[in-house]
DNA sequence: TGACTATATTCGTTTAGACGTATATATTTG
DNA sequence: CAAATATATACGTCTAAACGAATATAGTCA
């Protein structure tokens, strides 16, 4: 399970806090989706994601050539509120607004089934 | 003022996370009582003083020839928010009881005047 | 003034981790 | 099976920042 300094390690960096930031609203979003967003490389994108994926933050689920990722379901409920927080925190902040735009912006999203 | 990424970077970090968490029930401390409290070198806590100090995140007043810190009171409404969580994410942790336990045992704690 | 205390800073070293580029793996489809 | 697509990892490099040890600064009091 999470550990607490994992945790703060993930927010530590501006991309993963892009990405987390994604996820907080989206619930779940594959890695094309993700470095579309953030107009990224995607091993750039996919390290972070190994990272938090690793410690426990986010949680994978694959889908044909898609995985698709979003957090953790068994997050504390301390971290669920910091990451709330967090979004509130870089809600006025160019750089995700536009990621967000980017992402609605994308064509050929893919589908999701059973979702 | 503070910068988003300034105050990610505070709370990135576990000897700072561990000032935080005492300045955040506590709301007033001296280096003195912080670097007792800590167990650690004084110059080691300085400076991670100093990082939070220059970025907004902590305020400072002098009173003789003791420094208090605080947090400082101009912190967006999300960022006390995260440091409310943090506390309770952090507050299991042995580490953080222990500083608190050391800071309750310190003997010739600095008088504060008027606070 | 000089001794003393509390805090801050400097310096050189070391380490963690972010990066770009290249390549490997996994899955689907023909 | 081979080709195509989506994602992951490996490798070498580079930078930010944390550190210990030493020293500087600031304030108090005799």
């Amino acid at each position: 399970m999470l550990n607490t300094h994992d945790f703060f390690d993930a927010i530590s960096d501006e991309t993963r806090r892009r990405l987390l930031a994604l996820l907080v609203s989206d619930d779940e979003l594959c890695v094309c989706e993700l470095y579309y967003a953030l107009d990224l490389p995607q091993p750039k994108v996919s390290r972070h994601l190994a990272v938090m994926r690793e410690s426990g933050v986010l949680s994978v689920r694959r889908e044909g050539l898609w995985v698709f990722y979003r957090l953790h379901p068994l997050l504390p409920a301390w971290a669920y509120r910091i990451l709330d927080q967090m979004v509130q925190g870089c809600a006025g902040l160019a750089l995700f607004q536009a990621d967000r735009k980017r992402l609605g912006g994308m064509e050929n999203r893919p589908a999701r089934c059973c979702t």
